[in-house]
RNA sequence: UGCGCUGUAGCUCAACGGUAGAGCAACCGGCUGUUAACCGGUAUGUUGUAGGUUCGAUUCCUACCAGCGCAGCCA
């Protein structure tokens, strides 16, 4: 099929004596200027006015609108274009121009276009749809340039978050994804066979990560992460991707460090890289320029002191809502570390302060904006005696956990670690209302199609 | 799971209890710089499901179903 289209379209060079095409694509098209390019990619869109033909084409580099005029080309070719729906798949072939009145700067004037398929009937049209009708097209949607752009930035934030850990001797240690117990001993967790045993879908690599941390000193893990919670807001997802770097021989104070200097290069890598994909989203730029280190620290203590302040009744001992985050979140103009949490609601592998055994040295980082909890981390409990009457308290099955108490028995240190949300990242730095948008593919509350 | 809201054309939404409507998309035509282009025309319905009140229900009532929002839980 390819080479008689090619026929057809060398025809059109020789009659019109132009010069040979060259493949580019738009995301590079200002060093193409006055040169004849191919652009193999979508109609996007298209306007006309009587005898010119705008088609936004797109080829998921970008989009550049062809000018079509009627005497330029067959007229076959003019009228083809014309009946063309949204999201047929084109080669167009044209001489890049340089136009004010471009988006981008550059127009092709567009001298031949094969159409490789045709479609009608595309059900995203660019006007208004509901949120319902947009996730069950989900499949489509990110054609278009908002979710397009979203996505670009979630590759640019897994990128960087790989990059920060990889350049400075992290080992990339993989946790499995089916496990035999629950992580952290909390219900909720997606079940499965594994054969004839029970097995479930990972929640947090975190244990597995430790016997990592121990063997090589720094590593994390990056992975996909499940959650049989039937949480229905915009901050939830029941498959979520996580980043959880751990490491040997740090206390709580170094491990906040790293949090807020690898949270700091993300943001700022994101700046740099990604401006037009913020653009296009209108994120307020000044709001994540901001975020630099140090980041304001608070503890649990002064946290309820200032929920107090502000008239809000709060008990000692609880763990903050979704309200009272907002509240905090509100104080500080970047991220935040509130620490040392009451240790009683806490997971069973945190280590107690020394200097106050109620509290767990353990930390989350809040995003500003209300956007929550994006880091949950801290110190893990290193005593073999003390984690094994913290798994008996919680009444864990001890057998599961005889790794995990192995791994205090043989070298055991201080360690600590922590885990980052993807997604709630991605929906803070791009200042996206859910984190539904975040992920390609998002498994909510009553949905897993597409 | 609790509280609240919604369900009408492919999509987004109207319609005091009185024969079901608009914009967009689709289709036909017009326009030499459009940019969610515009202008004219054509076609489009089991009003979520089941019952009830009523002369008459998209509208009022009940149940169910589905979805959304918020909360809890968490990243």
């Amino acid at each position: 099929m390819e080479s008689t289209e090619m026929t057809k379209s060398d025809q059109v060079v020789e009659e019109k004596c132009l010069e040979p095409a060259l493949p580019a694509t738009i995301q590079d098209i200002a060093k193409f200027e006055g040169k004849r390019v191919e652009i193999k990619g979508w109609l996007y869109n298209k306007r006309s006015s009587g005898r010119i033909n705008f088609l936004q084409i797109r080829d998921g580099s970008g989009i550049i609108q062809g000018v079509m005029v009627k005497k330029e080309v067959p007229i076959e070719t003019f009228k083809e274009a014309k009946k063309l729906g949204q999201e047929s798949a084109i080669i167009v072939t044209g001489t890049v121009r340089a136009d004010e009145r471009a988006d981008i700067g550059y127009e092709l004037s567009v001298d031949n276009l094969v159409v490789i398929s045709e479609t009608d009937d595309y059900p995203i049209t660019p006007k208004d749809h509901g949120t319902d009708f947009l996730l069950d097209h989900r499949h489509l949607w990110f054609r278009s340039k908002r979710q397009h752009a979203i996505m670009r930035v979630r590759s640019e934030i897994i990128n960087a978050c790989r990059d920060y850990f990889n350049d400075r001797g992290y080992i990339l240690f993989d946790s499995p994804i089916l496990t035999p117990s629950a992580c952290e001993g909390t219900s909720n967790l997606f079940g499965t066979k594994y054969f004839d045993e029970d097995a479930y879908l990972t929640q947090s690599g975190q244990l597995y990560v430790e016997a990592g941390a121990l063997a090589f000193g720094k590593v994390y893990c990056f992975g996909p992460t499940f959650r049989a919670e039937k949480s229905r807001t915009r901050r939830h997802l029941m498959e979520f991707w996580m980043i959880e770097p751990e490491i040997a021989y740090i206390n709580l104070e170094e491990n906040m460090e790293i949090q807020e200097d690898f949270v700091e290069y993300v943001v700022q890598r994101v700046l740099s890289k990604m401006k037009i994909e913020l653009k296009i989203i209108e994120r307020d730029i000044s709001k994540l320029e901001k975020v630099k280190k140090p980041f304001p620290r608070v503890q649990y203590d002064e946290a309820v002191e200032i929920l107090k302040k502000k008239g809000v009744d709060f008990t000692w001992g609880d763990d903050f809502g979704a309200e009272h985050e907002t509240i905090l979140t509100e104080e500080f103009d970047r991220p935040f570390f509130v620490h040392r949490y009451p240790a009683e609601a806490k997971a069973f592998y945190m280590k107690r302060d020394p200097e106050r055994l109620e509290l767990a040295l353990c930390s989350d980082m809040l995003a500003p904006e209300g956007y929550g909890e994006i880091i949950g981390g801290g110190q893990r409990e290193d005593d073999y005696d003390e984690l094994l009457k913290r798994v008996r308290e919680h009444e864990l099955p001890e057998d599961a956990y005889r790794w995990y108490l192995d791994l205090r028995k043989y070298g055991s240190v201080p360690h600590g670690g922590f885990g980052l949300g993807i997604e709630r990242t991605v929906a803070w730095v791009c200042g996206l209302h859910h984190v539904r948008e975040t992920i390609p593919f998002p498994r909510m509350l009553n949905r897993m199609y597409p």
